[in-house]
RNA sequence: GGUGGGGUUCCCGAGUGGUCAAAGGGAGCAGACUGUAAAUCUGCCGGCGAAGCCUUCGGAGGUUCAAAUCCUCCCCCCACCA
C-alpha cells in the first residue's frame, strides 16, 4: 500500500493536488515532504497531531519530513480560519517557541542523520528586503485571485476586517515553499484544509520561478463528534508538553473520546493496523471503552513513552477500576492486558505542613487551596451539591474540618465529581 | 481626515438613572441515569467562613442621595465617504 493511500484510508486526506503525479511523486523513495508549524506557544497540542502523525507516516514510508518551524511567518500572522487578527508575538518569544516545538516533534520524527529536517523560516525570511521581494515574488501575484481565496474573502467579509500585514501571509508561506524547493528539492506541502489556498499559491509559485511541478495535501479539520474542535477543551488546550498536560491528563483526555470518534481516533493518532481498527466494528459498552483505553495507551505512549503511559494507565485503573482489555482487540497494541490494580502514583499532590492539618482545615478551603474548585465559593456549592469526597466518601457540610484523623495510610484523597482527583500529603 | 454605529460578566447578547451582580442563550461545574461516552432531567454558575459587605458593564474624571445607564476627555473596533 503506499503511503498515499495509507493516509487515505486513516483519515488524514481531504484534497490533494494532481493526484495522478503525486502517487509518483511519492512512489520513489527518500522524497521530500514539509509541513509549517506556527510558533504560537512554546509547545504544539493535540491539535497539531494530525500533520504531526502524518509527517511521521511519511517518514516511515522512507520519505524525509520537512517541519518548517514559523519563526518569520509567526511575526505575522495567518488569517486563515481566524476571525480576527492574532496577536503579533515578539520575536523573542518567537524563537523560545520553536525551541519547544523542535524538542516535541522530535518524539514523533526521528531526525538523526538528516531522516528528517528542522528548518525556520526567519532564516530567509526576517532579512528579505521589501523592494526585492516586490519584484521578484510580489509580481506573481495577483491581487484580484488573492481576495478570492477563501481565508481572506472570510475576513474580508467580516466586521473585524483583514490587516494589511495579514494579507502579505500568503505571499511569505508560498516563498517558504519556493524556497525549500529550490534548497531541498521538496515539492510537497501538507497542511491543515484551511491551509489550501496558501499552499497551492505556493505551488503556483514555485512553477512560475523554476518551472517545477509541485504538490500539495491538505488535512481535514479534526473536530470531535460532539462537534468541538479538536484538543480544545474548557480548560483550555491539550499539550504535548508534559509540564503543561501531565501524561496523566492527556490519557483521560484520550478515554474520555466520544463512543464515535475512538475508530477514528485510533486510525489517526496512533499506527495500529488500520485492518484490525476496522475490526472494531460496533463495539458497545465495556468493550468500547477498552477500545478507549488502547487508544488512550497508544496515544501516550507516542507522546510521553510507554513508561509514562503504563503509569497514567495503572492510576487509570486504580481510581476508575480495572478490567482486563481482551487480547483479541487491537491485538497489536502492547497496552498490559491484565486487570491489575495499580498504584495511583500519576495523581496530582500537595503536601502540607503538619500544623495545619494538626488543627483541621475546612473542606471547602482544602478543596480551594488544592485547585480541584477555583474559588471558595465553588468548593462549597460542589461540596453542598454532592460532589465532593474525601478518601472515597461524600463530604457532607462544607465546613467539615480535614485533619489528621483522615489520614489513611499518610495520605488523604480528596476527589471532586467522577474524575478529579488530588492527594494530600505531609 | 469626515460621518455614522459600536465596546456589558468565559462567549453571544438584553439592559438607557434606583426594583442590576445585571434578562435570555451557549459553554462550564455538580447530581441523577451510565460505561471515566453521548443524550436527557435537576441544581449551580463575580468574590468573600455567605450575614452583610466588596469588586465588575473599554479607560479616566464629573453630575446625582443613587450611574452599565447622564456629561466631558481619551483609547479601541466596524461601516460608508475621502
Amino acid at each position: 500500500m503506499s503511503v498515499l493511500e495509507t493516509l487515505k484510508m486513516r483519515g488524514f486526506i481531504d484534497q490533494t493536488t494532481h493526484e495522478e503525479e503525486l502517487e509518483e511523486y511519492l512512489g520513489q523513495k527518500g522524497m521530500s515532504c514539509y509541513i509549517g508549524f506556527d510558533p504560537t506557544a512554546s509547545s504544539l497540542h493535540v491539535g497539531s497531531l494530525v500533520p504531526i502523525m502524518s509527517l511521521a507516516h511519511m517518514q516511515r514510508a522512507g520519505h524525509r519530513p520537512i517541519a518548517l518551524v514559523g519563526g518569520g511567518t509567526g511575526l505575522v500572522g495567518d488569517p486563515s480560519g481566524k476571525t480576527e487578527m492574532r496577536q503579533l508575538l515578539t520575536p523573542e518569544l518567537v524563537r523560545q517557541n520553536a525551541e519547544g516545538i523542535k524538542a516535541q516533534l522530535a518524539r514523533f520524527i526521528d531526525f538523526s542523520d538528516d531522516r528528517a529536517l528542522m528548518v525556520n523560516n526567519a532564516d530567509w525570511l526576517v532579512g528579505l528586503e521589501y523592494i526585492p521581494f516586490l519584484r521578484d515574488i510580489g509580481r506573481h501575484f495577483s491581487v484580484n485571485r488573492m481576495i478570492k481565496a477563501e481565508s481572506y474573502r472570510m475576513r474580508i467579509e467580516s466586521e473585524e476586517g483583514l490587516n494589511f500585514i495579514e494579507f502579505n501571509y500568503m505571499l511569505l508561506q508560498a516563498y517558504d515553499f519556493y524556497i525549500l524547493s529550490r534548497d531541498h528539492n521538496c515539492m510537497l506541502q501538507m497542511g491543515g484544509s484551511d491551509q489550501w489556498g496558501n499552499i497551492v499559491a505556493g505551488i503556483d509559485l514555485v512553477r512560475k520561478m523554476e518551472q517545477k511541478q509541485s504538490f500539495g495535501i491538505t488535512f481535514p479539520l479534526i473536530t470531535t463528534s460532539s462537534g468541538a474542535k479538536m484538543g480544545k477543551t474548557a480548560k483550555g488546550a491539550i499539550w504535548l508538553d508534559s509540564e503543561r498536560t501531565s501524561p496523566y491528563d492527556y490519557f483521560q483526555f484520550w478515554v474520555n473520546s466520544d463512543d464515535r470518534d475512538v475508530a477514528r481516533f485510533l486510525a489517526l493518532f496512533t499506527f495500529l493496523p488500520i485492518d484490525e481498527i476496522n475490526e472494531l466494528g460496533n463495539l458497545e459498552g465495556a468493550e468500547l471503552n477498552s477500545a478507549k483505553a488502547v487508544l488512550a495507551f497508544e496515544a501516550t505512549s507516542l507522546a510521553h513513552g510507554s513508561e509514562e503511559a503504563e503509569k497514567a494507565l495503572a492510576a487509570a485503573q486504580s481510581m476508575f477500576g480495572s478490567r482486563a482489555i481482551p487480547s483479541t482487540l487491537l491485538p497489536s497494541s502492547s497496552i498490559p492486558r491484565e486487570a491489575a490494580a495499580g498504584k495511583a502514583d500519576s495523581v496530582p499532590e500537595t503536601s502540607f505542613d503538619p500544623a495545619v492539618l494538626e488543627e483541621g482545615i475546612a473542606a471547602f478551603k482544602l478543596f480551594a487551596e488544592v485547585g480541584l474548585a477555583n474559588t471558595g465559593g465553588a468548593a462549597r456549592r460542589l461540596i453542598t451539591q454532592g460532589g465532593a469526597y474525601i478518601n472515597n466518601e461524600r463530604v457532607e457540610t462544607f465546613d467539615y474540618s480535614v485533619s489528621m484523623a483522615d489520614m489513611k495510610d499518610g495520605e488523604i484523597l480528596l476527589r471532586a465529581g467522577k474524575k478529579k482527583y488530588h492527594k494530600i500529603t505531609i
